[in-house]
DNA sequence: AATAATCTTGACTGAATGGTCAAGTCTGTT
DNA sequence: AACAGACTTGACCATTCAGTCAAGATTATT
């Protein structure tokens, strides 16, 4: 049974941890600066999280769902197209929203995955394959041009997510102006001329 | 004056300094695994490059050229479509032939590119500014669709640097097959679509 | 109020890691 | 061959960092 001062500083933990592994990667983030992000000593919060890595991996896991959830709402009864251009817009949201998710799974990702449990893999290759399952049957069936259904999620993925994971990039290069003004626009004319009939 | 061994250690170093930073960040890489990968002892390391940073800042400095050479060959002179094309292709190819490269940027801008020294991002914006202002140019005479250059040239990054950069996750994702399998078809369409006039 | 359970932390420990150094080996030049 | 300069390394040091622990403080239960 877990306790209020339980849920109040798992949450404070989990937060932190947030912050300082998206900035830093699993090796560049130290316990220390997870504790003084969360107000907490270090002891304590491995009091809270038995290890570092134990740290990590509950917040995979826990974010996990957040960060698919906009792949799970489409609509295999949806039209097509709007369902695809809904779902390339939730993601650039996710990315404008939710930067610091992004950025977690990105350093994970990048570095080979090295600590992504198989039930968090194998949850992410299952909706993903359900997915491509239900591009493929629109694009089977007339209702969207014929593309590798696989490329198209991973071409969704790439240009939204670029925003968040490059975002230094970005402004370095765009100097003052927000890095996403006029990305929306932007991507809307990207995949509605690709998925025109 | 550079001599023989000189030469042959600094390239031997800077090769395993790009495997073991690329894989790991730098934070998480370390001058015994770079050692070791070299072949060489880590005082020997520590010779040739006299602090970690120092390396890393090498290994940036002597790959950007490379990285932009893409970037820099688009020819102004040239056919819009054809240009933009051929620049698209190109950068696929480099995430093919050089993952380790594009990995080592990844690691680097993604947790806000700390490292990155003023006159590598100055070179960067320079010749992003400079590019944009031709696509711009190329727009304005009516020769391309009314696109965002700036946000072209991200889009292009994003979705052939995501093959090299997320390798990982496409490969639990697709199995066994190539990640990079129908990639270029699938861009080929995307750009082809994207600039028809 | 008394007791048990939960929570908190200062002070540690051992391992990893970037970097140093003095002493040695090798290479090129005369 | 002899010498200078370049190269190499075992042993070491200081710091950082994940994780431990015993003792104390707080909160919940009776």
């Amino acid at each position: 049974m877990t306790t209020r001062i339980q849920r109040r500083n798992r949450g404070l933990i989990l937060d932190a941890a947030l912050e300082v592994f998206s900035a830093n990667g699993f090796r560049g983030a130290t316990l220390d600066q997870i504790a003084a992000v969360a107000g907490l000593s270090k002891p304590n919060i491995l009091y809270y999280f038995d290890s570092k890595e134990r740290m990590h991996n509950a917040l995979l896991e826990g974010l996990l769902d957040v960060w698919l959830a906009p792949l799970r709402a489409i609509d295999p009864e949806g039209d097509p197209r709007a369902q695809i251009m809904g779902y390339m817009r939730r993601k650039l949201q996710m990315s404008r929203d939710y930067p610091r998710e992004s950025r977690l799974f990105a350093n994970e990702v990048l570095q080979g995955a090295p600590r992504l449990e198989t039930s968090i893999s194998g949850t992410l290759r299952d909706l993903v394959d359900d997915r491509a399952a239900v591009i493929q049957a629109w694009s089977d069936a007339g209702r969207l041009p014929a593309i590798d259904p696989y490329h198209l999620i991973f071409s969704i993925w790439a240009m939204t997510q670029h925003y968040a994971d490059f975002d230094a990039q970005i402004r370095l290069i765009r100097g003052k102006r927000d890095p996403m003004d006029g990305a929306e626009a932007f991507l809307e004319i990207v995949f509605e001329r690709l998925l025109r009939v």
